[in-house]
DNA sequence: GTCTATAGCTAGATAGAC
DNA sequence: GTCTATCTAGCTATAGAC
C-alpha cells in the first residue's frame, strides 16, 4: 500500500479493508493511526537490515544494495532516517553500520566517512527518484566516483575484491 | 503555516483563513490545492535561489550557506527536489549551480562532483534534521571533511579565502 | 474578488453488542 | 477480535448572489 499509494494512503481505514476487516476492528491491533506508521516503519527497516546482512559484505557492496534496495522500495526509501521515533532502527541497522564503520579504516575518521558516505547514498538516492539530475546522462559514475572519494583506499578495495573481503561483524 | 504545521497544513481551507477570506474564494486564485502548493514550491525554491546569490561566491560558502537556509526552514527542505514538477526550479537556481558547476573543475568531471556534492549536501541535511546522527558528537567536521573530500584542492581554496574569489557568474 | 451555502468525501476515533 | 453504528472534524470543490 505504501508503495503503491504513497504514505498518505496507509490509513487505518485502508489497512483494515486490505486485511478483510472494518476500520474499527483494526483499533484492536494498534491503539491509534501513529502506531501503525511505527509497525509500518520497523517493519520496512527490518527488511532493509536483513537486505544489507545479505549484500555483499564490502563497502561497494553495502552501498549498492542499499541503493538497490532503496530503488526497489521508492516510498520507503522516502521515509528513511525520518523517524523521530530514535528507538525504532536500533536493533535491525546496528550489525551493518557497525560492519561499515570497522570497514571505514581509522576508528577517529571512521565516524566521519560513515556519516559522510550514509549523507551521500541517502541523498543521491532521494534525487535520483525526484528525476532532479536534470541534465541526464548515466548515474552509476556519481556512484563510483563518489564511493571513490569518500572510501579510503576503494582502489585497493577494488582489486581485491575477488578474494577474501567477507567479514563478520 | 509550512514550517509550523507542515505540508499538511497548507490546505485552501488553511491558507484561505491565514489571508482572511473564506476557503471558496481562494479558488479564484489557485484554482486547486495542487497547483497553491506549486506556487508555494516556487517561492520557496525563489527564496533558496536568492539566499545562494547573496552567499560568498564558493564552493564551501554555497554548501555551508545551503546549510544554513535550510536549518532555518526545516520543513522546506524536505521537500526540496520533490517536486514532479520540471520547470519549477529552472529559473532561480540557474546561476547559482551554473557557479557551482565552474568552481568545481575540469567540466568533464565537474558534473559528477556537483551532483556528488549536492547529494551529500541534501542527504546530509535531512539526517541531520531527523536526528539520524544518533551517536551525537560535533557535526562540523563532517561537512568540513565531506568538502574536502569531494572539492578538488579545498584546501587550496580555504587558504585563498579572505583574497578575491567572488566569482560572477 | 468576496461571500453564503452546500455537497461529497475521507479519516480518526469511540461505544457497545456478539 | 470482530462487528454495527455513530460522531467529529477537516478538506475539496462548485453554484450562485453581490
Amino acid at each position: 500500500m505504501l508503495e503503491s499509494g504513497g504514505i498518505r494512503s496507509v490509513t487505518m481505514l485502508g489497512v483494515a479493508k486490505k486485511v478483510g476487516i472494518k476500520g474499527a476492528s483494526l483499533y484492536k491491533h494498534f491503539s491509534d493511526a501513529e502506531q501503525l506508521l511505527i509497525a509500518l516503519e520497523e517493519l520496512n527497516l527490518g527488511d532493509l537490515g536483513q537486505a544489507l546482512s545479505d549484500a555483499e559484505q564490502s563497502v561497494p557492496g553495502l552501498a549498492r544494495e542499499f541503493l538497490r534496495f532503496c530503488k526497489s522500495r521508492p516510498e520507503q526509501s522516502k521515509l528513511l532516517f525520518r523517524s523521530g521515533n530514535p528507538e525504532v532502527s536500533a536493533m535491525t541497522m546496528r550489525a551493518p553500520l557497525a560492519l561499515l564503520t570497522h570497514l571505514l579504516g581509522d576508528p577517529q575518521e571512521a565516524l566521519i566517512r560513515l556519516r559522510i558516505l550514509t549523507s551521500f547514498l541517502h541523498g543521491f538516492n532521494l534525487m535520483d527518484e525526484a528525476g532532479a539530475f536534470r541534465q541526464g546522462g548515466d548515474l552509476s559514475p556519481v556512484v563510483e566516483a563518489g564511493l571513490r572519494l569518500i572510501v579510503p583506499e576503494f582502489g585497493w578495495m577494488e582489486s581485491k575484491r575477488t578474494s577474501e573481503n567477507h567479514l563478520s561483524c
